[in-house]
DNA sequence: ACCAGAAGCTTTAGGCTTGAAATATATGCG
DNA sequence: CGCATATATTTCAAGCCTAAAGCTTCTGGT
């Protein structure tokens, strides 16, 4: 039927939205109900638990890919709530360093592992060989396209 | 090193939120630079030149996959501005269905082309074959899915 | 030392998104 | 018919997100 590739790259990139959302839909709705917390919220505290000395707000929004004003809205909320903690950093009074305190880390503990948990039944249908082969090609295809934009 | 699967998955899902991410931001960027527009609002006229005999709200939200009251404000700026119209169905007050105007089908196709050309572009990194495979795979996968939810 | 420009962060305006409550209409059962 | 229940949509409050503008602080060249 002469497919153009450039259909097949479409369809490719309304199945990868329709999947990604699919599953975003049902962690939110987890953490919602589990946690009474947010998507957003999790993923900031994700970051910080991998960067245990701190992290600039900057690098924080990038590592997350969104932008820069909006970690500060999250963050607001997380230090407000005791899980998160900013440090000013000596020598430069422009940034501040931003961690979890013990309870963000004990809190963000609890809640990864049911994460994982339920990521790990939602993308039951991959089996190990597959996941990585997935994330392989998606890594390389998607590194390159890094130069375009 | 006895990577269990869960970790594979859990690496899997990161991946295909940040590569989702990532297309997102670009696209989003362009159809804003290119066509002064949305993604969001660019999503609901697609659906709707899929659908020439129009949508109900209910039907839009569920094949958009976002919540039933957030379309109804793309929907209002999209009639604003004439590229929708919203016509009553027959025998039953409490539907509206709703589809592109004229100009909206003129507008859309204009739009579609870009887009299709972009995601060809973005997506360079999948030939044909591999964007099918991925694409079943995922079609597969995810679509097991949908009895635990 | 000065100061232009860069770097880091926050604020703001506008738009998207959700879940829940509210409104309006339809349907079926007694 | 009369009314409980179901269906379709909108409204609402709260939170997420972006781009752009606005602070403050640093840095390097003169």
């Amino acid at each position: 039927m002469n497919r153009p590739v450039s259909k097949a790259r479409l369809s490719l990139w309304l199945r990868l939205l329709k999947s990604t959302r699919q599953i975003e839909t049902e962690l939110r709705d987890r953490m919602r109900r589990e946690f009474a917390t947010t998507l957003p919220r999790f993923d900031v505290m994700a970051a910080l638990d991998r960067h245990k000395d701190g992290l600039k707000m900057s690098a924080l929004s990038s590592e997350l890919m969104v932008s820069n004003g909006n970690v500060t809205g999250i963050i607001d909320w997380l230090v407000r709530h005791g899980l998160v903690e900013r440090v000013a950093k000596p020598g430069d009074k422009r940034v501040s360093l931003v961690r979890l305190t013990d309870q963000g880390r004990a809190e963000f503990a609890r809640q990864a592992a049911a994460h994982e948990g339920w990521v790990n039944e939602l993308l039951a249908g991959f089996d190990g060989t597959e996941a990585d082969q997935l994330n392989a090609c998606l890594e390389r295809a998607v590194t390159g396209m890094e130069d375009k934009t």
